[in-house]
DNA sequence: ACATTAAGTGATT
DNA sequence: AATCACTTAATGT
């Protein structure tokens, strides 16, 4: 199996051969769409390599960004709907070329009592989902943008590991269920207080924010 | 040189 | 904060 130290340091000797068991590994092109609203989700997604967009899309495709999965990170949301067999409520799609490692949902179910490492990994992906997704409703619910943007910034920042992001207002805005004016206005007020600088399609940030 | 796309701006709702 | 209409600047062919 694929990055191994990883799964050895995380779960016990027992369930790893038990995932190697029954888990298959899928690789998924950029852009791709992996789950689509609606749809019974089978599987759990275990991100090995890439990254995975989740996001809600209204009646005219209009998207608001949910969260990021990076490596080694499952799908929060997979596990708090997948046990009763309800369809998904988001979308998802690969952000870049992406290995996905595949377990069957009803595994999910049956190791919660059988394996504490999983029980544990699985409550704290959701734990840590769910502390992030309060804060976007604050800040939805204050009607900070202002904010929220800082916020998708630095994020981007952070799963990059880079200051200098590729970025054009216009995805921004979609990723924020914003319109690319607004998006400018705030970046432009961002600059003027030394905090990023704007290039075409990059962003760089200055020091914390 | 021209077309296309990204970003900036003022006015209006 | 969003939308419109328009300008300016950068980039691709």
């Amino acid at each position: 199996m694929k990055h191994f130290s990883f799964f050895k340091e995380t779960f016990e000797p027992g369930l790893l051969k038990e995932i190697e068991k029954v888990s298959e590994s899928k690789k998924i092109k950029a852009g791709e769409i992996i789950i689509d609203s609606g749809q019974i989700i089978k599987h759990i997604p275990f991100v090995l390599e890439g990254m995975v967009k989740v996001f809600r899309e209204d009646e005219n495709g209009k998207e608001l960004l949910i969260y990021y999965i990076n490596p080694f990170e499952s799908c929060a949301l997979t596990f708090t709907c997948c046990m009763q067999e309800n369809p998904s409520e988001v979308k998802a799609s690969a952000e870049e070329d992406t290995e996905l490692l595949l377990i069957p949902v009803h595994k999910l179910d049956e190791w919660m009592g059988k394996y504490p490492t999983w029980k544990t990994f699985v409550l704290k992906t959701i734990r840590l989902r769910f502390r992030e997704l309060l804060k976007t409703i604050d800040q939805i619910a204050f009607q900070n943008l202002d904010g929220r943007l800082i916020n998708y910034l630095s994020g981007k920042s952070n799963s990059t590991g880079s200051r200098l992001l590729n970025l054009s207002h216009q995805q921004i805005a979609d990723e924020l269920a914003s319109s690319r004016v607004v998006i400018s206005r705030l970046l432009k007020k961002l600059e003027n207080d030394k905090k990023v600088i704007l290039f075409r399609n990059q962003i760089k940030l200055l020091k914390q924010m």
